[in-house]
RNA sequence: GGACGGGUGGGUGAGUGGCUAAAACCAGCAGACUGUAAAUCUGCCGCUCCUUGCGGGCUACGAAGGUUCGAAUCCUUCCCCGUCCA
């Protein structure tokens, strides 16, 4: 720990789509004179609004939101990328005495902020255009056998069937010309001159999944899918990233006419679940998170939140604007 | 009333005498995760017991009987569903 810097709390907001992550945000932002620093690889993007459930304008007139919207299509969200923007904008709060609020549906990111990364080279599409190239000639196995001879270590934590995962980890052995599990051990740097306070929503799995499937209908209604219209015609590369998110990839097939706008539903209600259910197994293990039952727009559980940050003994300060 | 076809585990759907607690897929549940993470991948998935084992017991393929050492699979009757003929 740098002994120059102050340790100041910052909270961070965990928890599912869809329960409520961006009303306790704001709402906190509120009580204790905080801003809203987005964790979350999808909002990042520009144009891409509705299906990511990004906060409305009047939300973001009350309170400063970081980060939403800070990337083009074009351009690719990693978590090594959003660490170096995260940590501008906690110096920029820093300086203004402004408690930083992350709202996080991407554990990686927040992952990646507060532990920080190994160093390890960044990606090389060309390499990777290379493995797979080989990977399709030599048939299934193949990545994960090279993986074994450059990494044995790491070759056993990976299933031979994870195909993305095998082409990073050879990617790294190659480029840093040693096992990633050696680049893994040499450490990596954690925020300093921060301490994370976790609040965890954890709503009642079924009123979780019966929101997402009010709120797809919700977006749907909103005008998503000429949303969607309007970013393909806007001249944005077909294979743009932001194309794969969940609903974006359906209604795109709906409006090519290779999918109905009914099966196309179904499809994001049932991939958001999933997505729901995998946030919360990475969020789960982590035990310094503090859970709340229920979601983030529920005032039981806002003053719960409150409750338990001051008992973090935070201090509550409310914007006198 | 008659002729066919069909009723299988939460769903779709294989399976025509033992290798079947029953393929496969989906849903569901659990897990992994260091620069694609709204991604990618793994395990479990009738109930139950334990000494957790390619372990034991129980229940199960519309219902009830029957044949057989043994039936989801064969026979009989009945009940449903679909199509067609009256």
């Amino acid at each position: 720990m740098n002994p120059g810097i102050s340790e100041l709390p910052l909270v961070a907001v965990v928890g599912p789509t869809a329960s409520g992550k961006s009303a306790l945000g704001v709402w906190l932002a509120g009580q204790f004179g905080g801003e809203v620093l987005a964790c979350d690889s999808t909002q990042l993007y520009r144009g891409f609004d509705i299906g990511t459930a990004k906060p409305g304008p009047a939300e973001r007139r009350s309170i400063p939101h970081h980060l939403i919207d800070s990337l083009t299509p074009n351009e690719a969200a990693t978590a090594g990328g959003y660490r170096q923007m995260a940590l501008v904008v906690l110096e920029d709060l820093r300086g203004r005495s402004r408690l930083p609020i992350l709202t996080v549906g991407t554990g990686l990111y927040l992952q990646a902020l507060l532990e920080g990364l190994a160093e390890v080279p960044q990606r090389s599409e060309e390499l990777r255009e290379r493995l797979r190239a080989s990977a399709g000639e030599q048939g299934p196995g193949y990545l994960h056998r090279l993986l074994a001879r450059l990494d044995p270590e790491t070759a056993g934590k990976i299933a031979a069937a994870d195909e993305q995962k095998l082409i990073r980890a050879v990617e790294v052995c190659v480029l840093a010309r040693k096992p990633v599990s050696e680049v893994h051990r040499a450490g990596r740097a954690p925020l300093e001159g921060w301490r994370a306070l976790k609040i965890g929503l954890m709503p009642p799995r079924e009123a979780l999944y019966e929101r997402i499937h009010a709120r797809t209908d919700a977006m749907l209604a909103q005008g998503w899918i000429e949303e969607v219209r309007g970013l393909m015609e806007s001249g944005l590369p077909k294979n743009a990233k932001p194309f794969d998110f969940i609903g974006y990839r359906e209604l795109r097939d709906v409006l090519h006419g290779k999918k109905k706008l009914e099966a196309a539903r179904a499809a994001i209600q049932l991939a958001t679940r999933h997505y729901a259910k995998r946030q919360l197994t990475w969020f789960r293990k982590d035990p310094s998170v503090h859970w709340l039952t229920g979601f983030g727009d529920d005032s039981h559980v806002q003053d719960q939140a409150r409750e338990w940050l001051r008992q973090q003994s935070l201090a509550e300060s409310p914007r006198t604007s």
